[in-house]
DNA sequence: AAAAACTGAATGGGCATTCATTCAGCGTCG
DNA sequence: CGACGCTGAATGAATGCCCATTCAGTTTTT
């Protein structure tokens, strides 16, 4: 059989019991989650699971791995597909992290509340994918700074990670709340404003 | 004996065994930690703990509002003392903020990483105390909307929790990372800039 | 001496992980 | 061709550990 194919019937195993945990982590918590939960959610029997993970910490980390690396991925993609100043990326990036929790609420329900924990009692777990993604956020910022159109008073680090932090908050409250995704698009536009231009009121404007 | 000293021995005992959980999570965090952990922590056996407590679930919940409640009263002394416009009251919000994690590193990190958790799957627990924090900062912004100082085109329910998201995810590196203090009055600095004037260059910059 | 506060060993239930067993697919041999 | 092992994925009942909680007994307070 060819190479590629030979792991094809494991890796939809895999999958499936990476798609139950994500349901049960998102519903019920890591520690509350049950293995033979996910084990039923996925349809296959409890031990099989251990045929693929570790144990269960090793399913948690594994499943960050592989969802943040989509999430990365695709952001890169339709960044590199923005024309238009740094500006014009910034306003994109925000509104796809936004649309990325619309598309799917249980992912961003798993990954606005469990990554904090994971982050620190995950033994040996340093998050790389999460770092790479911040990554993204401060070469944005570095590169206005470069242009001479972001101020350089304030640190991109520093500024990638309260962005970060802004939208997180939101997206918390809008995942929890279960509310609707209307003004979700509205919300992503305000938070850009008002990180760009500031609360203060101007004589002028930036316009769009 | 006087009804304010009824509890006087009791309080004592209640307030060492909180001051245990404390540490204890935030060493740990929630699940990871024993009970009887928090029992030798506060110098208790483990059944004394369930003499103030109905159970770990319920000393959690107590041990939110009980230092949300110590937070929240400072806040609003050292806001009520801070004299002049509506950007300097924020400023001092974000100083304030920065402070008290720096004051108290362990409370820091048992706020930015167990909030989550338990708004989301401790049952019936609706985390009051935390809207009235959220409910300060939205009528600084409602505040500074009045009397025309800031934008109107913002919600300041979702401003406020921007911000929130801002500075809760930078003091989470800071906790996490165990970092020297020292550049935390610079950051918050930087903060509170970013957000009242935003990233933009220009050529009117407001002054302090 | 009665009540109240406290203790910590014992209990019991919950749950991650294991592993003996099943079974489907597949090559081999008579 | 069909009977016969062989292999390794999959199963799920059984195991044993780990604690939260209890409560009978002890100490302290009044």
């Amino acid at each position: 059989m060819a190479d590629s194919e030979k792991q094809r019937g494991s890796n939809e195993k895999r999958e499936r019991i990476l798609e139950g945990a994500l349901r049960a982590f998102a519903k019920k918590g890591f520690y509350n989650t049950r293995v033979s939960e996910i084990a039923s959610e996925a349809g296959v029997a409890d031990g099989t699971i251990y045929l693929y993970f570790k144990n269960k910490d090793d399913l948690l980390i594994s499943l960050f791995e592989d969802r943040m690396e989509w999430i990365i991925a695709r952001l890169q993609t339709e960044l590199d597909a923005v024309q238009g100043s740094v500006i014009e990326r910034i306003k994109a990036f925000v509104h796809l992290h936004f649309r990325l929790a619309v598309e799917d609420r249980d992912l961003a329900e798993f990954i606005t509340v469990e990554l904090r924990q994971s982050a620190k009692f995950v033994k040996e777990y340093k998050n790389p994918k999460f770092a790479d993604y911040l990554k993204i956020l401060q070469s944005l910022i570095d590169q206005g700074q470069n242009e001479g159109i972001f101020r350089t008073d304030l640190d991109s680090r520093l500024v990638g990670r309260a962005l970060f932090g802004a939208l997180d908050e939101v997206l918390l409250q809008f995942t929890l709340s279960r509310s609707a995704p209307t003004d979700v698009k509205d919300e992503a536009e305000q938070i850009s404003t008002m990180i760009i231009d500031g609360l203060i009121v101007r004589e002028h404007p930036t316009m769009d």
